[in-house]
DNA sequence: CCCTGATTCGC
DNA sequence: GCGAATCAGG
């Protein structure tokens, strides 16, 4: 396949929007590798983004210098799994799975000290949800809907929290509205998926 | 293993 | 110009 104007515009536009080369890849159709946008993107003198790989650092001998601080992490939004088009709603999401939603090395608690910790009861450490009566991070489970509630990095930014659409990462009122064909407005069909919808791939 | 983007190089 | 193969880090 050839690199049309159409779909030069769609890679420019889906790799400015954030998402990752083969997530692009797929977007674009059959017969578009990974590689193939990486390459375009590059032709196209696309702005590079954080690689995992940033070789090129030949220091001799002494150099154990700051590493450069991360001023933006490498997150942007990508939108909510919308079926079809883009479509300017929540333009917030966790998007990848465990990877991006991992919450990194746990930063808790310090075991400190010799003799084995007692059998402690009576405090379930479960306090984020129970006490902020907000859903965060550390809360979502495949069962708690992940739709985001404000926008990463505000104070306040959380999750939905309501039981999960079993299959989907969503409540059902949430799938309902990540979930849209793109149809006519007149026969679109209000009600959201039903337990057991086709997963959509 | 999976993923990521970067680079190379024959076509 | 294109992209598979390869590289290299997470």
């Amino acid at each position: 396949m050839s690199w049309t104007d159409e779909r030069i515009d769609k890679l420019k536009r889906l790799w400015e929007q954030g998402m990752t080369a083969s997530q692009i890849a797929d977007a674009l159709g059959e017969g578009v590798s990974r590689n193939a946008v990486i390459g375009k993107a590059h032709r196209l003198g696309l702005q590079s983004r954080p690689s995992p790989v940033k070789a090129t650092d030949a220091p001799s001998e002494a150099a154990p210098a700051a590493a450069a601080a991360p001023a933006q992490p490498p997150a942007p939004p990508p939108a909510p799994p919308k079926v079809e088009q883009p479509e300017p709603e929540p333009a917030v999401q966790a998007s990848q799975p465990s990877r991006m939603l991992r919450p990194g090395t746990p930063t808790g608690p310090v075991p400190p000290s010799g003799p084995p910790a007692p059998p402690r009861r009576s405090i379930p450490a479960k306090p984020s949800k129970e006490i902020e009566g907000k859903t965060t991070l550390l809360d979502l489970s495949d069962k708690i809907c992940k739709w985001p509630i404000g926008h990463p990095g505000e104070p306040d930014f959380h999750f939905c929290g309501q039981p999960s659409n079993p299959g989907f990462p969503y409540c059902v009122e949430h799938c309902a509205v990540a979930y849209q064909a793109q149809l006519p407005r007149r026969d679109r069909r209000p009600p959201p998926p039903p337990y057991g919808a086709p997963r959509i791939r």
